[in-house]
DNA sequence: ACCCAGGGTCATA
DNA sequence: TATGACCATGGG
């Protein structure tokens, strides 16, 4: 099973996704902080509070009070750590000159620029590489994770940073995989939410951290 | 009532 | 460097 063969599974039984859902590259940001070990509904619902509010900008949330803030962020969850998290990443991009600076530079720079931001990690950063800067970096995370794992491909020892060199070794990493990266992450969320369903991939198993069906073995995954 | 969610930081050993 | 504690709302 390549990791090619994967993806063309996923795109077959779940089709295009069409992400990330955001306006522009900042509130896509905006959305990668927010969305942090929280559902993506509740993380909707604290960026209309901010639009509502007009306070979908680098400059607005600076100048906001942080309890204002966490008030707008509230149902996104952990709001005192994501509203400093927030802020402290505006801060950041409007010293560094928003994003028509920052997309002048190269992606390795680009990427550790990200994470030196406090409340900015591996997850976070590429995330806004790959979906609000358009590089082809692949976005590696726990869903990721259990599905190598129950595919055979993975152990479960692997650094971040491992498991994202394999997908873009194996699957090329110019500017022509963004498009596929976008999809192949988006597509390994869907196949999380889709519960115990029969798909070619799962063979009934989802991606939930206690389902029933993770200690299976895959069977014949590997040598496909 | 429980489990989970499109993680990351910080203190401790 | 490697665990553990902590953050917190909302849906199933």
């Amino acid at each position: 099973m390549t990791l090619r063969r994967v993806f063309h599974l996923l795109l077959r039984s779940y089709g295009p996704q069409h992400w990330w859902p955001g306006d522009s590259p900042f509130e896509v940001m905006v959305g990668a902080i927010l969305t942090q070990n929280t559902a993506w509904g509740n993380v909707e619902k604290a960026i209309h509070h901010l639009r509502a509010n007009d306070a979908l900008s680098p400059e607005a949330i600076t100048a906001s009070l942080p309890g204002v803030l966490a008030g707008w962020i509230r149902p996104a969850g952990y709001f005192n750590v994501k509203t400093a998290r927030l802020q402290n990443f505006c801060r950041w991009y409007l010293a560094a000159g928003a994003f028509d600076a920052l997309q002048r530079l190269n992606t390795s720079t680009l990427r550790q620029r990200l994470l030196a931001v406090n409340g900015v990690g591996p997850e976070t950063a590429d995330d806004m590489l790959l979906y609000a800067f358009e590089r082809p970096v692949f976005v590696i995370d726990a869903y990721t994770r259990r599905l190598l794992l129950r595919l055979g491909l993975a152990h479960g020892e692997e650094s971040y940073d491992k498991l994202r060199h394999a997908f873009e070794q194996q699957l090329g990493a110019t500017r022509r995989q963004v498009a596929l990266f976008n999809e192949y992450h988006a597509l390994i969320v869907m196949h999380a939410k889709v519960r115990c369903r029969k798909t070619p991939l799962c063979r009934g198993c989802c991606l939930l951290r206690n389902c029933p069906h993770g200690r299976h073995e895959v069977g014949t995954a590997r040598g496909d």
